[in-house]
RNA sequence: GCGCCUGUAGCUCAGCUGGAUAGAGCAACUGCCUUCUAAGCAGUAGGCCACAAGUUCGAAUCUUGUCAGGCGCACCA
């Protein structure tokens, strides 16, 4: 089976139309169970094998893991769903993978791992292998993400913010889950705004000269960051007044448009994104790559002159109205150099491409699509990913940001206010489609309001549990080969199947792009732990006890440690 | 008017693509610091999953309609 049908017939559509990633479940637990579950069907002679769904119940007493199997069996089978399924865990027989396999319910097999199981899923994580824990879903597959992407023409605010924190962890989650990543921001540094960013700063520069009659450009830029970058330009420049006017504001736009670039990749620096490329509007121009772009699409018969304009058809694929390229006046649109982008995405060969754009663009989503199509690109592998507006507030009040009226809160303000980690946790706490309230106040407060400390604060105190062990005189750098068989309180095992269930959750997180799930897993794991680390010392008399509780503590940091990671949030060994 | 998104505890949100008894954090109330970090723990309370039909063994989840909120509907960028 080729690659391109394997991937075709594993993707499907989700609720909202988009597609999304689907693959295999491999997951260690998963796939224990699974063929377990094959092998007692080919017993049973059911055949073809249907689909295995695998679930963890939200209920404890149902089990590890189940399955609804027997139930979607019961129609082809044409009996009983509690019936088969009692045959089916007959056929599975005696196995020493697990303790308990029961029928419950209306027809599920509920699974329940044996100890010996358990402990040897503990020893995997201590061998600090992180191939252990992650399935290779993108099998070296290469994947565009395209996030930001703000114009230069001012500096980044809270909103950016949340797509970058998106951004960046997905990307992090398909780098581990096997895939190979390019992380992108695309410059729009061609047309109007980039030109309205120079004559501001010119005026701007103008009036600190002595010029008074120098105006801001209706539409144009305003805002103290304006006229920091007007004194920047003043010093380079002198303050002899510029003859040429046109040259002066080429060289103000220049200057600015610089700056403005400089600041935005320091910014994001600061907040621990970094882009793998940054691609040019302009540089698309330059290069024929428009023109060339929609030539392409001209001699497929997908544009047509109407009006005096050029018209894409994209009406033709998933668009309701056709789009103009090329206006009447014989310029582009922006959307040509869309095309244009787009086209060079698909060319350099991405077997996947991501683009996170804010929720208010999602009107742009069935245009490109098209473009996709035109360019006979299967559209399962374009997939672009809504981050809702956040919803700023200061005190419970709205507080409403306008780039042009130099009103807003920067993305460097709120890294430095709040702090990166916290920002980052918060805009990962939601689904990326969904309103966020964003309150500077209750933020800055570094109250329980933050769950992102919860979360580093049982890294922190297991790593000063380990300390205080060292101290002790004892070696925690064996503890891999420690006998666990002493951890029999529910508490302890409950955490040992909350640790095993890691892998599984990354792969739906990388499955449906949804790093959100990361938090919620995280708050879910650093709860059980500080419940366990209140009702029990984990240093103690008992040596045994002792090596096995330090045992699982390791294993909980371990797991802490890498999903932070791929949040892009750190964590701290000391709080 | 058309299209997209959202509607789950007082508030902010999860709910793993149709599974079993609906989940967390805040806020409220009650307890817990001579003991590995109290940025913590234990407990109480809080629900007609917006509303109404439909699909089937089974619906917060899928379909249709209604209501409410947000966003988008350029030869702007």
């Amino acid at each position: 089976m080729s690659l391109s049908a394997e991937r075709h017939s594993s993707e499907r559509v989700d609720r909202t139309g988009y597609r999304c990633l689907n693959f295999q479940p491999e997951d260690i637990m998963k796939k224990d169970t699974i063929h377990t579950l094959q092998a007692a069907l080919k017993t049973l002679g059911i055949s073809p094998c249907p689909q295995v769904e695998i679930e963890v119940p939200k209920v404890g007493s149902f089990g590890d893991i189940s399955t609804p199997l027997a139930m979607g069996l019961a129609r082809v089978q044409k009996k009983a769903p509690k019936k088969i399924a009692e045959e089916i865990v007959a056929a599975i027989g005696d196995n020493d993978t697990f303790e308990k396999i029961e029928v419950a319910g209306p027809g599920f097999i509920n699974f329940s791992f044996s100890r010996e199981y358990l402990y040897r899923g503990v020893k995997r994580i201590l061998t600090h292998d992180p191939t252990l824990l992650r399935e290779d879903i993108g099998q070296g597959r290469r994947v565009l993400v395209e996030f930001v992407s703000a114009n230069p023409t001012g500096p980044l605010h809270v909103g950016h913010a949340r797509g970058a924190a998106v951004g960046n962890a997905l990307c992090n989650l398909l780098r581990e889950s096997g895939f190979t990543v390019e992380r992108e921001y695309y410059i729009n540094d061609f047309g109007r705004q980039v030109l309205l960013l120079g004559e501001s700063v010119f005026a701007s520069y103008m009036r600190l000269n002595g010029h008074e009659e120098y105006q801001v450009p209706e539409d144009g830029y305003q805002g103290e960051y304006i006229d920091d970058i007007a004194r920047e330009f003043r010093a380079q420049e002198g303050d002899g007044p510029t003859t040429a006017e046109e040259e002066g504001m080429a060289a103000a736009r220049e200057f600015a448009y610089g700056k403005m670039l400089a600041l935005i990749r320091k910014d994001l620096g600061s907040f621990g994104v970094q882009f793998d490329s940054w691609r040019s509007e302009a540089e698309l121009y330059e290069k024929g790559e428009v023109a060339g772009a929609i030539d392409f699409l001209k001699g497929k018969g997908f544009m047509y002159d109407k009006d005096g304009a050029l018209w894409f058809k994209s009406t033709d694929f998933t668009d309701d109205k056709d789009r103009v390229v090329i206006k009447k006046d014989a310029t582009y649109t922006y959307f040509a150099s869309d095309i244009a982008y787009h086209k060079d995405k698909l060319d350099r060969g991405f077997d996947l491409i991501i683009d996170i754009w804010g929720a208010d663009h999602h009107g742009y989503i069935p245009r490109i699509e098209s473009v996709m199509h035109a360019f006979g690109y299967d559209s399962t592998r374009f997939r672009v990913i809504l981050v809702q507006m956040v919803n700023l507030l200061k005190n419970g009040e709205p507080f409403k940001m306008s780039k042009r009226a130099g009103n807003f809160v920067t993305l460097s303000d709120v890294a430095e206010l709040v702090g990166a980690d916290t920002t980052k946790f918060i805009f990962l706490t939601r689904k990326a489609d969904s309103h966020l309230d964003f309150d500077i106040d209750v933020v800055t407060a570094q109250s329980s309001e933050n769950p992102v400390f919860y979360v580093q604060y049982a890294h922190a105190r297991i790593n000063s549990i380990l300390e205080n062990a060292r101290a002790k005189g004892i070696d925690v750098s064996t503890i891999g080969d420690t006998d666990l068989a002493v951890l029999e309180l529910d508490e302890e095992l409950t955490i040992v199947k909350k640790l095993l269930v890691y892998p599984i959750m990354l792969e739906g997180a990388a499955r449906t792009c949804e790093p959100h799930r990361i938090t919620y897993y995280l708050q879910e794991l650093a709860g059980l732990f500080h419940g366990y680390y209140h009702r029990h010392k984990v240093i103690t008399d008992d040596r045994a006890l002792t090596l096995a509780r330090l045992a699982l503590c390791t294993a909980i940091r371990v797991i802490l440690l890498d999903s932070l990671t791929i949040l892009g949030v750190t964590a701290p060994d000391k709080m």
